[in-house]
DNA sequence: AAATTCACTGAATATATATTTAACGAATAA
DNA sequence: TTATTCGTTAAATATATATTCAGTGAATTT
């Protein structure tokens, strides 16, 4: 292995450390020597992959901020069926991949916890799941698919749950998960949007 | 005012701010001047009320014991009409009385942050609501009346949903709360328990 | 092979934070 | 009124933590 390679690899222990960290423990309470101790290095050197422990937190925002995109652009049949899919997918992520609830629960950490600094408060709002889905729930609703209610309120609803399931599989991944649909029927329509 | 009632009022000063900061940016980054100026006092005067920062954090967690018991002892028509009514209840509560949320928040952050006292922990874990209500959904699949399905991961999503919706409503209040019901569709049955 | 780069460590430094302490004055008791 | 308690603060201390630095040896380049 080259040394280019080699210090990706060095970059990629550091940043795994520290995501699982900051979510076990929160950004602030994180030490350097926590993560570099994760990492199996001492804690000079993780100063040499990244200059200081907010420019670590920024690089790890980005690596977020990529992943938030993905799901949500995607095709569906109808706006009752794209949260069917969404929300089976993440389910499925989450199980096979735990970096994916890891993810999440880190991004929300960075929009929510005081302390955290503003620039990187900014970027994470930005990218506001609740505020995308109201929209199509509106549509959901005018087709009787999604049920009647203020649709902040719903979209709120259904983020909110995926964001503690996230939370919870995060910190005690023996507990099972729940089935998609049954967190669908948080806004799923009664009469016409039965499966 | 004498100095007996003054000095509990400052007490709960402390713990007001103290529990307020602690949900806002997690115990261990929660500074003891956070907590003193939020109080009003200065930083040695907190040491005249409690020993130490993990004191405070002792009381505090007996604090949030004693509501836990609360809401879940109560009279109810059927295993679903448990679910409504606590759904309720908790709903109401979070928008009345701001601490109800806050508490929720706090007494989940205890449970599953890494860095909190095992001694703390331990006492927090006893009253896992999960297991509680496992027992009530089993009852209730059994009359029909709530969705087949493992009652852990039933029992999961519910609270997982619950503990999401404290927890955005703690950070940001300004997003409408969901109608009770919206939530108990996540364990309802469909045919019987329709409303 | 010699020179150079660079990953790496452990100790040094600087800063932040929890806790202690000495001192002051107002409330209370004598 | 005098003595004592105690709420209060600001400074002092102790400890913890982020960051820097000097030095070492292995990898890479010349």
């Amino acid at each position: 292995m080259n040394r280019k390679e080699q210090k990706e690899q060095r970059k990629n222990q550091i940043i795994a450390a520290a995501l699982d960290l900051f979510v076990k423990k929160g950004y602030m309470a994180t030490k350097i020597s926590d993560i570099a101790k994760a990492a199996n290095m001492s804690d000079g050197l993780l100063f040499h992959y990244f200059e200081s422990k907010e420019k670590l937190l920024e690089e790890l925002t980005n690596i977020g901020l990529q992943g938030t995109q993905m799901p949500l652009q995607m095709e569906y049949l109808d706006e009752l069926n794209f949260f069917e899919v969404v929300t089976a997918q993440l389910i499925t992520f989450m199980q096979e991949q735990p970096i994916t609830a890891k993810m999440f629960v880190f991004m929300a950490q960075m929009q929510r916890t005081e302390g955290i600094p503003d620039r990187i408060k900014q970027v994470v709002l930005s990218v506001s799941t609740i505020e995308k889905t109201v929209e199509i729930i509106k549509n959901g609703q005018e087709r009787g698919l999604i049920r009647n209610g203020d649709p902040m309120a719903l979209s709120n609803a259904y983020w909110c749950s995926i964001q503690g399931i996230a939370e919870q599989f995060t910190m005690h991944p023996e507990i099972p998960l729940p089935e998609a649909e049954w967190i669908v029927d948080i806004i799923r329509a009664k009469s016409k949007g039965a499966i």
